[in-house]
RNA sequence: GACCCCAUCGUCUAGCCUGGUCAGGACACAAGCUUUUCAAGCUUGCAGCACGGGUUCAAAUCCCGUUGGGGUCGCCA
């Protein structure tokens, strides 16, 4: 068993070529079979290399690797040699330099995999374009002499392509070749049901990657689409998916595409993820962000990853709540130092850093008492004092507990940020 | 327009094939709990078989139609 997921660089890869792909690997997977990257490139003028490479790029980053990689822009002499043989028996004419396959009224049955029979009549199809005039081939003839010539034994595909089945079909009996089974997944629509396009969220997978979402949060989210992995179960990893695939359960409507519920999914599995991992994964973005430079502390960082990551949607969430550890000036938000700035804590303030500048270890249990006793002294709520102490600290209101908060930016930053705070 | 595909909560889905379980779960939303805040977590709630005909003792499930949505009609892929 072979399948193949056959892509075109004449643009980034999309999110729902991402589906596609992701089908057709968990269904090799689930086979034992193999799965193969054939890149249709025959159209010169907008295949690009970036996107190829942009293309492959994304397939690894989503763990989606392949058993074979062949491009199409390599394989024009095939492709010819097959026109020339339906020209010599006389199932194909010439228009120019251009090779036309006749069409001879038939009745075209389709059974799909997933869809069951469809009947087509190809009185509406029209004589097929085979090698064009400028000696390149038509997608569909590529198509067919490749997967004929690549033994593919499933062709799974999105439903956008039912239409061309039957043409297809019509090149695969020309040619003597056997046809393969098809199956035609429902397409992913945008939030507003429309195509899903860069006016309705982000489509390309590299895109997704930007905005923080990890593998395995795209890929589960990916698989929920038109698929399920059983009675109440989502959140699920590949190799779990793939024991329980199965062509059949896939089912026959289209799905529309949810950045909520893509957000959940990625934070499952932000949540699920060995905290060695995830600070990996976080290293790059605080890079670029000159959040750490080559030579950190790694002990720290992960300690300051553990802090934050049961509340992550996505990695970029965590360089937008703890960017108060890596930098030096905190950019206070207007309304919060309206809030809680604005009335003189002074006092207050400085009570408690010379409390905390006493302590000999400043683990979050220390600091809460130290907390605790100024609070008590001063005979005030506890609440008065957290939310000001918290915007001085992090400037955000929001955040994780205020002692691991201050446990984590250490002594030294602790006191001085508590000092700095009335001096402006 | 022609041809084709599809139809369960707002959204993703289980159930459909092999009619008979209060139509189950998840996201989102709402409320509560927890709490130094916000998230997270836990509990509860809201909400659906598009409509109309059949078939049957019995239909979300099988059949037909209507409506609605989508796809394709390129020497693009």
């Amino acid at each position: 068993m072979k399948v193949r997921f056959a892509p075109s660089p004449t643009g980034y890869l999309h999110i729902g070529g991402a589906r596609t792909a992701l089908f057709n690997w968990m269904y090799a997977k689930s086979q034992e079979g193999s799965f193969l990257l054939r890149i249709e490139d025959t159209d010169l003028e907008r295949s690009k290399k970036e996107f190829l490479d942009e293309i492959l790029e994304s397939m690894k980053w989503l763990g989606l690797d392949w058993d074979e990689l062949f491009l199409q822009s390599e394989r024009f002499d095939v492709y010819r040699q097959h026109a020339t043989k339906l020209l010599d028996e006389g199932k194909a004419y010439k228009d120019g330099e251009a090779v036309i396959l006749k069409i001879p009224p038939q009745q075209i049955k389709l059974y799909d995999l997933i869809r069951g029979e469809i009947v087509f009549d190809s009185e509406t199809i029209k004589d097929q374009v085979l090698i064009k005039s400028d000696g390149s081939p038509t997608y569909s003839f590529a198509c067919v002499v490749d997967d004929a010539l690549m033994e593919i034994t499933h062709v799974v595909r999105g439903e956008d392509h039912i239409s061309n089945t039957p043409k297809q079909m019509i090149i695969y009996e020309a040619l003597g070749f056997k046809i393969p089974k098809f199956a035609h997944l429902p397409l992913i629509m945008g939030e507003d049901g429309g195509r899903l396009s860069k006016r309705t969220g982000a489509v390309a997978v590299s895109d997704y990657r930007k905005m923080g979402f990890v593998p395995e949060g795209i890929v589960n989210y990916l698989m929920l689409l038109g698929w399920s992995p059983g009675p109440n179960q989502e959140i699920v990893n590949l190799e779990k998916a793939c024991q329980n695939f199965s062509i059949k359960k896939i089912n026959k409507t289209a799905a529309i595409f949810s950045m909520d519920k893509l957000r959940w999914v990625n934070a499952q599995h932000i949540k699920a993820m060995a905290l060695d991992r995830l600070t990996d994964l976080l290293i790059p973005l605080l890079k670029e962000k000159k959040y750490v430079t080559d030579t950190f502390d790694r002990k720290r960082l992960e300690s300051i990853v553990s802090l934050f990551k049961g509340r992550l949607s996505t990695l970029e969430d965590f360089l937008d709540w703890a960017d108060f550890v890596f930098v030096d000036t905190l950019s206070v938000r207007e309304e919060d130092k309206q809030k809680y700035l604005t009335q003189d804590r002074k006092k207050e303030f400085m009570m408690l850093a010379q409390k905390l500048e006493a302590l000999k270890e400043f683990t979050p249990q220390a600091t809460e008492s130290s907390f605790r006793d100024v609070v008590s002294e001063l005979g005030i709520a506890s609440s008065d004092l957290v939310h000001p102490v918290r915007v001085a600290l992090t400037g955000k209101s929001v955040g994780p507990g205020l002692f691991e908060t201050m446990s984590l930016l250490g002594k030294e930053k602790t006191v001085e940020r508590l000092e700095k705070a009335f001096i402006l």
